[in-house]
DNA sequence: GTGAAAGCGCTAACAC
DNA sequence: GTGTTAGCGCTTTCAC
């Protein structure tokens, strides 16, 4: 089992210094050195097979090259796309992108901020569960790894967002606007800012209107959260529109409904917020507002490879006029 | 921006020297100390919230404590299921699993064992794609990086995998025992070994019953190909069975039969190899032989992190009744 | 029981 | 244009 060549038996080999060998290696072009002088290395280099130790590498640069995005669930599309998003801009920027699913766990989340430490990442693209950790994630910040949060929002720290109050309040005023007026509201957990922004927006638009809201219930985001909290609602109040936080819940809204024999669109609006994939496999094509993933990903990676301070930024939220809710009589 | 804190930082907090505090991080039991030392110490860790720099350590003791798992495609269940034996086994170790996707592609493919290298990775589990870059490979190992490959064979090299020649041979003799005869092949790409013994599994039992294949075709793993190939050889030949390298391409099979209005099992018998998901969920089920996906990966690593020079181990391959072959008659 | 010192492989400041 | 030197943060002899 022989030992890994080096630097230096590069240099050794080429009969040069190992400075030489580095510059070789890493494109150095300021110092012009002799053609001849890089071939004799590049000659070395490959008779030799020489491969770069990271480690080494890493240590003495003080940087890898390498972001991380830490999100709840990798599995869902949105963060998905979000992730593909982040990854092509950090490609762009030669580094990589390590992705590590907190799995909704607040405490894997915490484990994750550790391991990033050690593993000395350049910048951190996060997606927080709930309240996080934020000690250590002022430590991050403290010995320079840049943050931006993506989608949700903490207090005091930049994040890349959509408008999700903004997109509420369009989607709340569309929904009015073709005659619904008994409306009930399934909204996200309270915790999460994404979900409390799209609730102050369907809020302040009502409110615009003269409207008062016929029940305001929290779901946790899930189809099962929707489809339960809608059969309480029309088992016990007389509404002709639900607003969900999300897609998934309006979906399950959507199954409720149907089962208690209840016509889409006709007596009960819907709508949703994600426009997931799904959104328009159901029947009919549900109204929703289209949240951009891809784009918040890249927004989020192009802020870790600025020098400036990292500042926030809301995307625009475009409303998907689908079949659920339609002009009133 | 703050410095990190490193060993010597903590050090000096603790009124130590960096090696006390080192043996204390590694919990270096051979030199008990003092406990009031340790106290000390463990103190100043807390203190300045110390977190270890991977780089410098993995540079220090030349072993990285991660693994690579270098596969054509996660997405596929049967890797998929030996990629979780595998990282099961590691994580036992104490080490982490690097999941690479060469996508089929030998450049890829190629271009990973490079990266794998710089990242010095202790292990290596290889599923090749077709035939790989042995140099590269042998370099790897030359340089201490323990390889072995899974579920695919290349000559001269340790491998984990199933029994397939003897599976094959198992299988095609309970398909001859029920009474079917005039029997068509369709086998995977030549080039996998995997296809391959499973193709002389069937021909030698096919010979040890003095029966004579109607014909042996190739494809390529997927479902596109079974169905294709089939419909050829139902055009062409009368068979009683069409037996098929893997549960794909016998789904293709089934389908294009069943196009043709032919009878499954009654008229036709088909057999595949792999038992995926999927396969119970055709009608008929799909007789078919289970591969031990994920005690190969677990073998794969365990044979990894024995100092003892890897030997291969052939798994024993089970044949599954399902409903696509039945006695005749 | 604890510490001093060397060195893993690389790059960057500085010298010539 | 090229080389010398120092040092990134850690672990591991070896000495006491």
């Amino acid at each position: 089992m022989g030992r890994r060549p080096t630097i230096r038996d590069v240099a050794r080999k080429a009969n040069v210094s190992p400075t030489t060998v580095s510059r070789v290696l890493n494109g150095d072009d300021a110092h012009h050195m002799r053609p001849e002088t890089k071939q004799r290395v590049l000659q070395a280099l490959k008779e030799l097979g020489y491969v770069p130790n990271k480690a080494a590498r890493v240590l003495r640069r003080r940087s890898t090259g390498v972001i991380a995005l830490l999100l709840p669930d990798i599995s869902n599309p949105f963060f998905a796309r979000l992730a593909r998003g982040a990854a092509m801009v950090a490609f762009q920027h030669n580094a990589s992108t390590l992705i590590c699913d907190s799995e909704h766990s607040l405490d894997k989340e915490t484990r994750y901020l550790d391991i990033l430490m050690e593993e000395s990442v350049d910048g951190l693209i996060f997606i927080p569960v709930g309240r996080p950790n934020e000690e250590k994630l002022r430590r991050l910040c403290q010995f320079g790894v840049k943050v931006v949060l993506a989608d949700r929002r903490i207090d005091g720290w930049p994040v890349i967002e959509a408008d999700n109050f903004g997109g509420a309040y369009k989607l709340t005023e569309y929904v009015l606007s073709l005659g619904y007026s008994r409306i009930a509201y399934i909204a996200g957990p309270p915790t999460v800012s994404t979900a409390k922004d799209r609730l102050d927006g369907f809020s302040a638009a009502m409110k615009a209107c003269g409207k008062v809201p016929v029940e305001i219930v929290y779901g946790d985001f899930t189809f099962e959260a929707g489809y339960n909290l809608a059969q309480q609602i029309l088992h016990v109040h007389s509404v002709d529109a639900i607003l969900c936080g999300n897609d998934l819940m309006a979906i399950g809204s959507l199954y409720a409904a149907k089962e208690l024999g209840i016509s889409i669109p006709n007596d009960l609006g819907i709508a949703g917020f994600d426009q997931i994939p799904y959104a328009n496999l159901v029947h009919p094509p549900l109204t929703t507002a289209r949240v951009p993933a891809f784009e918040i990903g890249q927004e989020a990676a192009s802020a870790l490879f600025t020098s400036s301070e990292i500042q926030g930024k809301k995307l625009e939220v475009e409303i998907i006029l689908g079949g659920t809710c339609v002009p009133r009589r």
